[in-house]
RNA sequence: GGGCGAUUAGCUCAGCUGGUUCAGAGCACCUGCCUUACAAGCAGGGGGUCACUAGUUCGAAUCUAGUAUCGCCCA
């Protein structure tokens, strides 16, 4: 019997979740009701729970929860993706602190290597995210190298290529030298960096006089092939046709013209490395200039440098200035703030490379993405990321989808003995044929065909997600495709807009001709209070496993959710999951309040517990509308914020300490099984915010059966609402605040009875619930009177004055001020409604209901000025008898 | 450089289609209380020129334009 006063989560979480995966509460298979479908983002299969995580699959759970109490068919299905990069980064990491190269071993011995890895270490988060109370359903769990999954996306490779979509060809591509492979512009992250800008002087064929260039990139000097300067430009007329010579490999190039140059940028005259950026390339396009390739995959200098072969690009940089230092070429150097392109995953500088790759053309796939987000068919949570989206898609660019690595799906092109001519197919078997065809060879074998060494980027095989889980590329008349796509909602973080998002809905028109989800909910950032986006490198990240333990996986869940407006950042700070825990203990203890009622079966309902049930009855449906109102809009954190106050202010602070029974007395039967019914209810309506204490209380509030839970139980539905009724303990309510504010002001106790006095009509008092005043307020009666008493303090509650007696003598002065202060606020407030009603054009103008209503506020006002002027002479008299 | 968005109480934010005592909520703060569910609590209270300027309107936190500051995305 004897309950601790504190809630203690970590008694019945685990117990909970154990009890719904026994009962397989979170399985979802197709029947007859209408479904309602969640893919998890997946996250990286070798990573570990951060805030974002929690963010997100909080919002997922809490979305999926309610679905499957209102009726519907719900699944959540989780699972991994593979992070080609990601992953593969470690695992060299890992093996290299063996001493162990990858370049020593064959890729069959590093995909071992690797996918003993993803044994080991895979899944770590979907634990993790048990313990959070996700109801996902574990049975489907989906990893992007499933074989199924696999296939279904080496379908997809060739499908796109036959449809002429993909090709394969040398590009500039964005280099990452750690990682050693290429990635797609959405993989770069831009920052600016103080670097320096240096001022070079090359000298001039045949003339004394050199020209002077501006570069950031000294080291690239080793691969230039021109100077180029603006054909306008005044400065370089003279130079014209002349041949440059570069420094450090005296090599002889070009003096070019060209539009591109900026006359003020610099010196106006720019070198041009067209191995190693994109605009250079461009220029050295239209002039036909060579193209020398200074870099080695790994960044360091390659042959075709000549000079500092094998030195890092960085420290190549060094040299290379060191010597124009000596030979006098270096003009002058200045500071610089400059752009530069940094790898997503590895954080190394970008190289820009002349690279073959593999690409996917995107301008068709993106027509139909983009109509169907700017028409809503797909919807966007909050809608202004529609723009950033439209603006996306139409500058959409093709995309690079080939990785230099192992770990991922592999290219499934197969290359002609000694030709880089290729057949794309499922398989070298397949690929046999077309490749006689092609080399005229007929005596080619399987073993003669050569596979592509590259895989592709993770998220091509991602961005068949919501398509896939189903396999619905492979099998699209299966049932499970059909019962479940397209699914409903997808929760994001808006930083994968394009890398993700985007092409998930491209893919979804694409392959199979349907949006892939209804609404995207883009979640905010998690930073931390000082607004920085958390980070392991920046060490502001709590451990959520820890904050799990510390305050309950409900305390931080709420402690996000109430923080986390839709779209908008949240400003994480641990006092927020405090106040969760703090909520959980709330709800504990108004539990163990109910619970100690015991019933009477002989009592009958007294007047206040009967009005304190029908008004509480009538604030839980109004609460409930605004709910469902605010669920429709994704607008979580208010949903929230209406159960946390309703739970605490209404039913705990109001109707609890209403209907609350002395000590040791019981409480009418009636009253107790409504009281038990309200707390059901709220626990249901507030079970996808905090699934364990709720269901932990329900389970306890009445006789469970085993394999009942609130989790399957139905969400309550919005009945009537009375209005007159709600409108009458507004009143009341105000009354007894004005009680206690005159106890708080004159220091009288709560437990010492006073007497109340009502200023108003027998009529207007019985309108009163005076029942429940006297109980909040413990007043020794409640009485209308026309008459004041002497020395009472007085109040005024909308238009009707209250009197209180005081025994002692009340300090007239002070009342006499509290008056004039109200006198003055409400003259004021007279004024301006006198203002709006005095103007023709507003009582011309304005609708009949909002001039009806000033009309009431001007006659209310008055009256009250009336009782407070009267009030005041009163005081003013008696200050002078006394 | 191009685009998008924001600016309301000490903090984080809500305020929809211009009109209800509209200037709100939560937290923080102040005062008094260990009152028999809860001090992780209860009761009471203070606090804002709605960034600035002009305009539209009978009426503007809300609509329009400009200014300032900040943030995000893209190059």
């Amino acid at each position: 019997m004897d309950i601790p006063s504190k809630y203690d989560p970590g008694k019945t979480e685990g117990k909970w979740y154990s009890y719904w995966l026994d009962n397989r509460f979170f399985s979802s298979v197709p029947d007859e009701r209408e479904p309602y479908t969640i893919v998890i983002p997946p996250p990286n299969v070798t990573g570990v729970l951060h805030m974002g995580h929690m963010l997100n699959n909080t919002i997922q759970d809490i979305l999926v929860r309610r679905a499957r109490m209102s009726g519907k068919n719900a699944l959540w299905v989780p699972g991994t993706d593979h992070a080609s990069i990601a992953t593969e980064a470690r695992v060299v990491a890992k093996l290299n602190s063996e001493g162990i190269s990858k370049y020593d071993l064959t890729r069959e011995e590093f995909l071992e290597h690797a996918w003993e890895w993803k044994q080991k270490h895979g899944g770590i988060i979907l634990e993790q995210l048990k313990k959070l109370g996700a109801s996902c359903d574990w049975e489907r769990t989906v990893f992007t190298m499933d074989e199924g999954y696999s296939e279904s996306v080496v379908d997809v490779f060739i499908r796109l290529y036959k449809k002429g979509l993909i090709y394969r060809g040398v590009r500039m591509v964005n280099w990452d030298p750690q990682a050693k492979t290429a990635l797609s512009d959405e993989e770069v992250n831009y920052r600016e960096v103080d670097s320096r800008l240096y001022h070079v002087r090359y000298d001039v064929k045949g003339r004394k006089e050199g020209v002077v260039i501006a570069t950031t990139r000294p080291e690239t000097i080793l691969g230039d092939t021109a100077v180029c300067v603006n054909p306008a430009d005044e400065r370089y007329r003279a130079l014209k046709g002349a041949r440059v010579v570069i420094p450090v490999v005296n090599r002889e190039v070009p003096l070019i013209e060209d539009n591109y140059v900026d006359m003020e940028f610099g010196t106006g005259a720019l070198k041009i490395t067209p191995a190693h950026d994109i605009n250079d390339y461009e220029i050295g396009l239209r002039h036909n200039l060579p193209v020398v390739d200074i870099f080695n995959d790994d960044g360091t200098l390659s042959d075709q440098a000549t000079v500092f072969v094998g030195m890092d690009r960085f420290e190549a940089r060094k040299a290379v200035v060191r010597i124009l230092e000596e030979e006098g070429r270096l003009v002058k150097v200045e500071d610089h703030a400059n752009k530069i392109g940094f790898s997503e995953r590895t954080d190394a500088v970008i190289e820009p490379k002349l690279s073959m790759q593999w690409f996917c053309k995107m301008k068709e796939m993106a027509h139909p993405a983009l109509e169907n987000v700017m028409n809503n068919s797909i919807r966007l949570y909050p809608p202004k990321f529609k723009n950033i989206y439209r603006h996306w898609m139409e500058n959409v660019r093709d995309w690079c989808i080939s990785r230099q690595l192992w770990w991922g799906h592999r290219i499934p092109a197969w290359y002609l003995p000694g030709s880089n001519d290729f057949v794309v197919a499922k398989t070298a078997e397949e690929a046999l044929p077309e490749a006689i065809e092609k080399s005229g060879n007929s005596s080619l074998k399987v073993s003669d065909l050569k596979q592509d060494e590259d895989v592709m980027d993770t998220w091509f095989s991602s961005w068949l997600w919501p398509i896939a889980v189903f396999d619905g590329i492979r099998n699209p008349s299966n049932p499970e495709y059909k019962y479940y796509y397209p699914t409903n909602d997808l929760v994001t973080a808006p930083e994968i807009l394009f890398f993700w998002v985007a092409r998930m809905i491209m893919a979804g028109y694409e392959f199979r001709g349907e949006k892939p989800f209804r609404n995207v909910y883009l979640t905010g950032i998690v930073r931390d209070s000082k607004g920085r986006k958390m980070s392991k490198s920046l060490g502001n990240s709590p451990e959520p496993l820890e904050l799990m333990k510390k305050y309950g996986a409900d305390g931080v869940r709420v402690g996000m959710m109430l923080c986390s407006p839709a779209g908008g950042d949240l400003l994480f700070d641990e006092s927020l999951t405090e106040q969760g825990r703090n909520f959980s203990n709330k709800i504990w203890n108004a539990f163990r309040l109910v619970r100690s009622w015991k019933a009477s079966d002989d009592a009958r309902q007294e007047t206040h517990c009967r009005i304190a049930s029908e008004w509480f009855e009538s604030k839980l449906n109004r609460a409930i509308s605004e709910v469902n109102r605010n669920y429709k809009n994704f607008r979580l954190s208010e949903v929230l914020m209406i159960l946390y106050k309703l739970f605490w202010d209404d039913f705990s602070s109001w109707y609890l300490e209403i209907v609350k029974p002395s000590p040791g007395e019981p409480l009418d039967r009636k009253t107790l099984d409504s009281t038990i019914d309200f707390f059901d209810r709220l626990m249901r309506l507030i079970h996808p915010f905090m699934p364990f204490i709720t269901e932990e209380i329900w389970q306890l509030l009445d006789e469970r059966a085993d394999g009942e839970s609130i989790m399957i139980s139905e969400m309550p539905r919005a009945g009537t609402v009375d209005r007159k009724l709600l409108g009458e303990v507004d009143f009341a309510r105000e009354i007894v605040t004005a009680v206690r504010s005159v106890r708080a002001r004159k220091n009288i106790s709560q437990r010492k009875a006073i007497k109340l006095f009502a200023a108003i009509s027998e009529e207007e008092y019985r309108a009163i619930p005076c029942d429940i005043i006297s109980r909040l307020c413990n007043l020794s009666a409640i009485l209308p009177s026309k008459q004041k008493p002497a020395g009472a303090i007085t109040f005024i509650v909308k238009t009707s004055e209250f009197y209180i007696p005081m025994e002692e003598s009340i300090d007239v002065s002070e009342e006499i001020s509290k008056v004039e202060k109200e006198i003055d606020y409400t003259k004021g407030f007279l004024e301006s409604v006198m203002k709006k009603l005095d103007n023709e054009r507003f009582v011309k103008n304005a609708p009949d209901k909002v001039v009806s209503q000033e009309r009431k506020k001007s006659e209310d006002a008055r009256s009250r000025l009336k009782l407070l002027q009267q009030r005041l002479e009163e005081l003013r008299g008696g200050s002078s008898d006394n």
